[in-house]
This record gives C-alpha cells, sequence and structure tokens, in this order.
DNA sequence: GTGGTCTAGACCACT
DNA sequence: GTGGTCTAGACCACC
C-alpha cells in the first residue's frame, strides 16, 4: 500500500485505488476480511478518520460490505470484481496516450518508448 | 490549453505544465511573449490571481523570464527547452508503467493493450 | 517579528528574512513547529494568505517542511542551518561595503564610523 | 548609475539615490546639469516616464530645479549638500547594525567581520 | 484546527 | 496595459 502524501490526489482515494489494485493482483480476493480501519491506520500511518472515509467510500461503490461487529469484508460481486482490473487498465492506457499526444509523440515513437524503458529496467532489475 | 477544473490538481500547475507540454509540441517557441495574465484569466476562465501563480511557478521554474511592465516570455534556454520533451515523456512512460505493475499486469501485455487501444483509436477517429 | 508595511519589500519575503533571524539568533531551532499561517496572520496583523505565502516560500528554499493537517516545521539540515547565519552575514557586509563606496567613503573610515556608531550606542542605551 | 531591475525598491527611488551619491562622491557638484530626461532614459534603458519620476521626485526634495529650456541643474543649496553625505552614510551603518543585531551578532564581531572582508577585498581586487 | 486553492477586487510601479 | 502584492472570504482534505 503505497501512499502518496504529497499528491494532490485525496489520500482516502488513493487507498481506495490500492485497494483495487490489490484485488486485480489478486493479492485480494472476495471474501477476504480486511484489516479494521484503526489497525490499516496504524499500519499506514494514517490518521483513523481517513481510513474510515475510505472504507465509506469503498461501501458506497459497492466494492466491500461491513458485517456489524465482525469487520469489512471484499464483496463477492463477480461482475464487478473482473471488470475492475480491465477497467483500471484501460484507464491508464487512455491517460498515457492523452499524455503523450499532448507532448505532440506519434503512436509509433509511444510504443518505442514503452518498450525500450521495459527493456532497460529488465537489464537493471 | 485545456484544464480539469475537477480535478485534484492545482489549476495552476496544470497551466504549467500546458506550457510545457506546448514547448514540447513547439507551439510555443523561446523568446515568445505568453498573453498577460488577465488575458489568460479571460481565455481561461480563471481568476487573474490563478493565472499569475501559474506565471510565477513558471519563473521559478525557469521556464520563463519577466521584463517589468512589458510581459512574460518563454525563456530562451535551449538545453533546457531541448530537456522539458524527453523528461515529460519519460516520466509518463514511468507513471505508466507503474500503474500497470500495480494491478499485475506484465510488461507484454502492457505493450499489447497500448498496441490495442492505438490501433482501435486509429480505425474509429 | 518586526514588519515594516511601508517597506517596498514585500511582507511575505519580510517574514520569511525575520524567520532566518530567528534561526540565525539560535530562537528557533530544527524540528520546531512554527505558528500555524492563521495564527501568525493573527499576531502579526497581515493576511492568512500573506502567510501562507510566506509558509510556502520557505517551504521552497528548504528552510521548512509540512506535514498534512500538523503543521509547519523547522527542517532538520544541519548544513543548510549552519550557513544561513552567515550566508546572511557576510550579504549584510558587503551590502554596507557597496553602499558606503558608493558614497565615496573609504575602507578605514568605514571601519571608523561603524565603530563610532556602535560606541555612541552603548552610551545612549 | 547602477539600476537594479529586480529590486523592490522603485527604480524612480534608486534613480534619486544614485544621484545623491554622485554628489557625496563628488562627482556632481552644485550648478552642474544633469541630462535630459530623454538622454537619462536612453543611457539607463528606462522608460523616459520613469525618468521624470525620479527628476520631479528631486525637484520636491530640494535637490535640483528646473530652469524652463535650459535644463534640470543640481540646486546650490551649501546646507542641503553638506548633509547628504553623512546622512546617507549614517543611513547605511545603522542598517547595517540593525541587520547585524537581527543576527545576533555582538558588536565587536560586526567590526571583525567587516575588516576581514575589507581585507579579502584588498588582496582580491 | 492545519495546510492549501480559488475567487474577487483594490492598489502600486513601470511601459 | 503589465507584472505584482495584499486583503477578504469561501471551500476542501486531512488531523
Amino acid at each position: 500500500m503505497q501512499l502518496n502524501f504529497n499528491s494532490p490526489k485525496p489520500i482516502y482515494l488513493q487507498m481506495v485505488d490500492e485497494v483495487k489494485k490489490a484485488l486485480a493482483r489478486g493479492e485480494l480476493s472476495p471474501g477476504d476480511k480486511i484489516p479494521s480501519h484503526k489497525e490499516r491506520a496504524q499500519i499506514s500511518q494514517v490518521n483513523p478518520n481517513t481510513v474510515m472515509r475510505a472504507y465509506q467510500e469503498m461501501e458506497r461503490v459497492g466494492l466491500t460490505e461491513t458485517l456489524r461487529g465482525q469487520g469489512t469484508f471484499i464483496k463477492n460481486d463477480p461482475a464487478m470484481l473482473l471488470s475492475i482490473r480491465s477497467e483500471m487498465a484501460q484507464a491508464a492506457v487512455h491517460q498515457f496516450i492523452e499524455e503523450m499526444r499532448g507532448l505532440g509523440i506519434e503512436p509509433d515513437e509511444m510504443a518505442h518508448m514503452l518498450r525500450d524503458t521495459l527493456h532497460m529496467e529488465r537489464k537493471e532489475g
């Protein structure tokens, strides 16, 4: 769970995204219990209120459900779960293309730069 | 100059980025005068002070220089100008890779998705 | 914190200098929390936005760091802190010499006048 | 005539001070004709209006007098002329002392730093 | 309450 | 008209 405290993006929304990514990665599965807001707050060095807001937001969008006294769980809604990964990926792709286009970079060069960077990282890493 | 008023990213920073992009695209050149903050404010439908802040930020990072009572001009610093395009492009590539990696997507699939989306857009557009 | 509202020097820059001076004097130490911009605004009888600008300038030059929702703190960068005093003093000395030289006053007389004035003040004060 | 276009001190006041300094240095004497505002504007790369304001200010404080059709001249007011040098020098000394005191520097160290810097400059220059 | 952005409008120095 | 400071007050995210 990587949070960027200097990003203009609100922390609670960053937390929601991180949960979605964990789901996309398969690190979190439907039915899984997620830490209580207090626990999460301690782990992430964030104020409990902020975690609360993140959890409320996740509940609101149907990502989780809360069982009184038992905790918060990833909802078992296959349709939604399936779409998360592809939706977020598509969004990332689009954002990338828009950004590159804004810089006046042609599609061929976009693919080229992506490939180059991936190759470089493979060697270094 | 496209501004997103709902983005969490401050408007004045968006304006700085837009100028950088225009430079990267070659639409703006060293020595060019950019509109006065009041003019820009009217065009972009934002408060003059917000534009001022963007302009001061640009001055601060050495992107522009200001002549008392005459206006604000793109600085003629070839080295810096050359690097803007590649720096911003590289940043976009990295951000894309990180985002995709966060979703558990492999390098090959990244390139694949990018290519697919670019192809689709070509047909549609 | 003495501010001169009639000085052509912007208030927000005067405030930055005052903090630097307090550091040089040892009245402020690394890690110290400085008053919130709203508090400072009330104390100094200036607009909160003006204080904000001063605080942002301090952050920009690496004098302070800010913790979301907690406040603004003097940065713990010993190297920088040590240099502030000597840099500001050296600047003052240079400015003095230049000013006196502009008046056609010789080095010996500069030292002489300084000594005289210091003596006079000692007796008066 | 050195003008600092980035100083917060208005240029027209800087010009007044420069004339005073030239008088203090003896480069300008009572009765001397000073350049017309247009000439001065060209020499100093400044807008004629700005020079006009400087000249008006000098007239206002009794430093110069204008003879219709003949130009502007340094006034022959011995009392005032005599005081300029010592007044400006005293002001510089006081400002220096205040600045150093603001940094928590003791009188002895002030004199010490001044002497050191003067010595260093003598060797370098 | 704390940092931070934005708007609106006044005032100033310089061209 | 151009850059620039300051005030006043609203609104937001986070603690």
